[in-house]
DNA sequence: AATGTGCCAGGAACCGGTTCCACAAAATCG
DNA sequence: CGATTTTGTGGAACCGGTTCCTGGCACATT
């Protein structure tokens, strides 16, 4: 309600030197600032957001750009970018829209245009080509989470690392028949991050002369999209693998329910390895690859600011640590024919 | 780039009569809206949103309170209203905080004193009475879905009917002892809508004459939460119920969960119902009551469009159907002593 | 004594739009 | 046909802040 013009006459002092005295800039004496802050303080005084965005350029705010929500990593990176915004006063201004849809097309041309925000963070990510071209266009600072490196800051586990060092503790425990879970055949719906985690597990497989029977088996990439993999590729007992690695937590703890439901003891008779360290895999006892997203948000809103307040500064790249955590969902392989194979560990 | 002086230089007309063209308010020639229309375009001039909330007083944003975001609900709810919003170009501020943290205290205090949206949508959340009164203190338009009834604008299911419902759908399978999990024992921390659902259940058992037996399992409101809880209730033989009515799907799915490890059948030795029909239930066949909270953000954000176009208009308290989805983890009682009791039926 | 130099404060321009007002031309009316 | 209303347009004020510029004053410097 109450205007700066408000705030100085009460303080008896001019809209100039109020405006110093509560932005902080320029000369002002000690005694009138005080004043002006009493002033202020007593009105209940909140300058109008919209009117300093108009003379200073700055808006206060972060678009966040997500493509759905109801998948864990999302939810939690959003909510560390909130929290790390809220500390800094910063508003959030979300731009949710699956890719290829035609509400992602109408974000990017119209809303997006409109800049109602002083920096982009891009999570999980992989912007088309086009797409890409009008984030730079924009010439504000972006910062990807999770997703698709667009030459400017961004933050994210290493995930082909992450997929390589999965695979490579079944193969460690014997394992050589081992299926990778998840994501879609042809790849191209899948994002960034799942994709890196197959190529690791391939690149594992390779290394390890298992290239041949390297296998994907695709998947929604979801508990039930995993559940449905799993029932499948448990059903046929010839072809069956003695583990797998899920792209993520929910799609091997859907496996790890598949098998149960089968009959398959887990780990005895299968192993199931996943990423991320989700809240469920605690409570299947999943051996995981722990990544923190809502790290990763605070992370990614830490890069921001260094970019804000230095347009000039260099960007980085920051890779989190993804350590293995050890749970009962994976144990040394025990048939006769793979124990002969694995005696040598 | 371009301000809308460019585009009336373009034009050959002035500011005034460029605005109005674009605006649509006000007298101009069919030809010479057109001519500036063409001109804009050409430009690809955008207005500066913060010089039209100036004058306007119309930011063109609503702000979403949500106490979390890993919970199915709540990114539904939220993905919802952002559809709908993108519909009608207005952009969302995303204000998340949990209840009774310092951020929250925070948000409200600063952020939401900035009055950076037209409208304000608080999902799920029970605002503490200091709260409360900052909110209406606003004096914008304030919708609440799934939650605490602001006496303002409302959409919800009924949840104290879905827990009814549920609870009698089990009373009709013949069974007697069924406890409620999920919730904290004082329910002080507890949703509105999740103690609603308890109180369903309560006038269920009531109806029935066993309030005695009615009883209450607290839990954590998640799958792990409703896992623990399970284990626990089902570890004693003597005091096992035959039935439970999760406060939510993913409770529920908990404790089917747990029932199975523990070698206890479902539906056959113990049935469980939940509320939500969450993208799990079908995968554990979940006997369930449907909510759709995609649908209920979309209708929030209808209800705010209406108020924000005749703030006069009277409000609404809109309650979404959520029918009985009857999959298989619900059975008639089957062993002896039920058998008598339920034979009535 | 004249000339900086640093500190403090006020007046006015400005950010980029919308809207009020004045005015002219055209259309309608009695 | 004159009076009034409607239509179309431009000029200027305004929304609520920030910032540039000007100028007074005190103090230090040559």
């Amino acid at each position: 309600m109450a205007g700066i013009a408000d705030v100085a006459r009460a303080a008896g002092v001019s809209k100039s030197t109020a405006s110093r005295a509560l932005t902080g800039a320029g000369y002002v004496s000690e005694e009138t600032r005080t004043r002006v802050q009493k002033a202020a303080a007593d009105l209940g005084y909140v300058p109008t957001t919209s009117a300093v965005n108009l003379v200073t350029g700055r808006t206060q705010t972060v678009g966040v750009v997500v493509p759905t929500l109801d998948r864990w990593f999302f939810a939690h990176v959003l909510e560390g970018i909130q929290d790390a915004l809220l500390e800094r006063r910063y508003d959030l201004a979300l731009y949710g829209a699956q890719p290829d849809s035609g509400a992602r097309r109408q974000m990017f041309e119209h809303f997006l245009a409109r800049k109602r925000f002083d920096g982009l963070i891009a999570v999980g990510i992989e912007p088309s080509a086009h797409e890409l071209e009008r984030l730079v266009e924009f010439g504000k600072p972006v910062v990807s989470v999770g997703g698709y490196d667009v030459g400017t800051n961004a933050v994210s586990i290493d995930d082909r690392a992450a997929g390589r060092i999965a695979t490579e503790h079944l193969l460690g425990l014997g394992h050589r028949e081992i299926t990778f879970v998840g994501g879609d055949p042809d790849g191209r719906r899948t994002s960034y991050g799942d994709r890196q985690r197959l190529d690791g597990y391939l690149a594992a497989m390779h290394d390890a002369g298992l290239a041949a029977s390297a296998r994907h088996s695709p998947s929604e990439v979801t508990m039930p999209g995993g559940y449905g993999a799993a029932v499948e590729l448990l059903g046929d007992r010839q072809t069956r693998p003695t583990a797998i690695v899920g792209v993520c937590d929910e799609v091997a703890v859907g496996a790890v329910i598949a098998a149960r439901r089968l009959g398959i003891r887990v780990p005895d008779q299968f192993s199931v390895v996943g990423i991320d360290d989700h809240a469920y895999a605690e409570m299947f006892s999943l051996t995981t690859l722990q990544q923190k997203p809502h790290q990763q948000g605070r992370a990614a809103v830490q890069l921001l600011m260094w970019q804000l307040d230095d347009p000039d500064a260099p960007t980085h790249r920051i890779y989190e640590s993804s350590p293995l955590i050890v749970r009962s969902s994976t144990a040394a392989i025990d048939d006769a024919a793979s124990a002969i194979v694995g005696v040598g560990r």
